[in-house]
DNA sequence: GACGAGTTAGACAATGGCGTCTAATTTTAC
DNA sequence: GTAAAATTAGACGCCATTGTCTAACTCGTC
């Protein structure tokens, strides 16, 4: 019960979270084995039936975990959302790259769009908080944001809700099947997304003080 | 082997393939039973052996199944893209609506990606198949309609596969947590987000003469 | 060195699903 | 009506998995 023994338990308690996480995810609930996380966990059977009761109970602990993990990480990539017209372009160019890599693509992210889809129906609550505090507040928060920016007349927006949710599906557009199928984005891939989407939005929501200082035109631009 | 059988036969057939589709669907190939699936089949198990050797033949034959009805939808609706000025507007919001609710929204589209995203790893050739056939023949398609469009000067588009992925994503921006969370979309929210999606899109890249006829001036054709 | 909490390997019964087999029954073809 | 084909219900062996139990083991503390 001292610091050390503490320490090891912990230890073997996120051990187990994160077998159970990886095979959760690869086998989905049904087909996962307890002896097959505890091979991965390097922990014996027992220890897992020690810490969680039971596999639903270990299954419920996974999410929930993995939900707090990627709360955390939305939160810290919306708090870097830009807020001025000074580099507009760049500013939501990076943004949507830290969204995607660090939210959607990335492994928790990918872990519980596959676990809503293929549990989702067993356990509604559970996955119904994870839809109100992932998906639901991404969009709130950047409906918000974006309001910001329309009220410094950066942007010029009717439905500040709409254009969240389009902001967000344009990111997603050029990964969103390679995402699907179990791939990561290389850095090159994710920039050029981003770049595509922002490029689009702007297009359909810039104002001319959304423009770089001394970018080269765009086909929004072309005059005559 | 004449005509009674083989119609008594297929009629068996279809209805454990549609009763196959509807257990796999909401349990995974794991926890699936063949028990169940002879019981909403109407049918005795060693009947659903009789037809597909093992569960993975069954499984295999399923897919195909709704591969090949979901194909077969994308292409019918595909035919019906807008080809002129006239209408733009309405006539793309009428093919997202068409898209949506015939090939994403619809069950196919929700079981097919539901699937993929489950037994995707398990059968990689199965779901290869349908990326190329579904997803990545939409993405090609819709790429030359718009090359059609952007020929005649109604829109102007630097990149057309980007921009083919652009309006998918966008038509699906609204709809897209909905359908997620097993939800099917009302005709209302079908026709809204179609309209939302085909405003943005045009913002981005519609010109004058892509406008209504009454239309009011848009972003794009800024001069100067 | 001894204690004790935690861990381990393995045995164990119970469960449930898969795939096979058989005998009886229904449907279809002629 | 009869024969062939298909279907059905049920029993069966087999195997994997769950969750429990026990005896041995590890490791930090006294």
């Amino acid at each position: 019960m001292t610091g050390h023994t503490q320490r090891g338990q912990c230890a073997k308690r996120m051990s187990i979270l994160d077998a159970a996480a990886d095979v959760f995810c690869r086998q989905g609930f049904a087909a996962a084995s307890i002896d097959e996380i505890a091979a991965v966990a390097c922990v014996s059977r027992q220890t897992i039936y020690n810490h969680y009761r039971e596999k639903e109970t270990l299954f419920v602990a996974v999410v929930e975990d993995v939900m707090n993990r990627a709360n955390a990480m939305l939160f810290s990539v919306l708090s870097t959302f830009p807020d001025g017209a000074d580099d507009l372009e760049d500013g939501l160019t990076g943004f949507a790259v830290r969204l995607n890599k660090n939210c959607i693509c990335n492994h928790d992210g990918k872990f519980l769009r596959k676990l809503v889809q293929t549990e989702g129906e067993r356990y509604p609550h559970l996955f119904e908080g994870w839809r109100q505090q992932g998906p639901g507040k991404l969009t709130t928060a950047l409906s918000a944001l974006l309001a910001r920016l329309a009220h410094n007349q950066v942007l010029v927006i009717d439905d500040f809700d709409v254009a969240a949710r389009q902001f967000v599906a344009l990111a997603n557009a050029d990964l969103q099947m390679m995402t699907l199928f179990g791939g990561t984005p290389t850095n090159e891939e994710l920039e050029k997304a981003a770049r595509n989407a922002v490029r689009t939005f702007l297009k359909a929501y810039g104002t001319p003080k959304a423009e770089k200082a001394g970018g080269e035109p765009q086909l929004a631009t072309i005059s005559g």
